[in-house]
DNA sequence: ATAAACTTTCAAATTATTTTGAAAGTTAGA
DNA sequence: TCTAACTTTCAAAATAATTTGAAAGTTTAT
């Protein structure tokens, strides 16, 4: 296999990872590209790489952007914007994990934080599983988000700045 | 809060949880009516309380008892089948975890596993940063892996079984 | 063997998500 | 200021995912 068709097929699979775990397929293929890409790229380069649309590319880099996985370059007497995505693994997972902690993990806690407050008649069967399983999920759920919270300053704390290591 | 908006609150927040995760929203919404009853309920009356069609019903219990979240369940003298969820979240966390294990991450080792092998001129930078890109995403994705399988065999492992049991 | 009770299938319809592209907006330099 | 180079926006179009529902299939009891 050659260059040019290992990375499509990177490209490809990266993207269907992605779209399996709620990524944007396009976003996913940005990313992949640029992670292959020891420079950075233009709008027009990554317009041309993956056929498609300047609007697409725009909104995407855009995204990635606000994912922190990617940013903005400027080139000395140029007016366009290059593209550069950060190809540290460690940094990628981080980051993922903090954004989708802030996008999702957080607005359930807080639901569920609401529902275990519901009270009711302690002899009702349906009542008692409602209650339990609620309570149940919410302390999963503020756990993950704890061990997140820890992980995510690893550098600062021995204890999981070693476990990491064991990733790196 | 009454019983049963709570209970609603609880499966459109899951639904939502499920879809930004790449989980079917409809597959989500029936796991979250099934975590909170006591009882196993019939395809009917999922279909009544989803508001929900026969067709779709059906397909969903199948994905979820493909996904060891729910079982049929047969009462004495009854032609119907009854569904039931296991209730244990920390059995949720890890059927789901085995689950996209095999379904997800492994095919994607098997790619990366080929795409590492990739031969090509070593002082080409954009040879050399795909390489690093693709075998640093594979280190990670193989750490993950083996955690993942250590972690399903928790039970026998002392490290991580006292891990587990600060999450329990 | 037949019928009633129940489950499964899947093509077509619906709904949700993503993408396009042309127009509007912005910026830098002459 | 004006214009060319470049970026952003967003309504409409295209695509993808989900859902429906009626027909076909299956099972059990008589």
């Amino acid at each position: 296999m050659q260059l040019p068709e290992a990375k499509s097929k990177f490209i490809e699979a990266w993207g269907k990872l992605g779209s399996e775990w709620g990524i944007n397929r396009t976003m996913a293929q940005v990313h992949a590209l640029l992670m292959v890409s020891p420079e950075a790229l233009t709008t027009e380069e990554i317009m041309e790489e993956l056929k498609i649309s300047r609007g697409n590319a725009n909104m995407t880099l855009r995204d990635l952007i606000s994912w922190g996985l990617v940013e903005k370059q400027h080139k000395a007497g140029e007016r366009k914007e290059y593209f550069f995505a950060d190809k540290d693994t460690w940094n990628i997972a981080r980051q993922v994990a903090k954004e989708r902690r802030k996008r999702e993990l957080d607005p359930i806690i807080k639901i569920l934080d609401e529902l275990s407050k519901v009270e009711g008649d302690k002899k009702d069967e349906a009542f008692k599983t409602f209650n339990k399983s609620v309570n149940d999920i919410n302390k999963l759920a503020k756990n993950v988000d704890k061990t997140l919270e820890t992980m995510l300053k690893a550098e600062e704390n021995w204890f999981w700045g070693s476990i990491f290591k064991m990733f790196k």
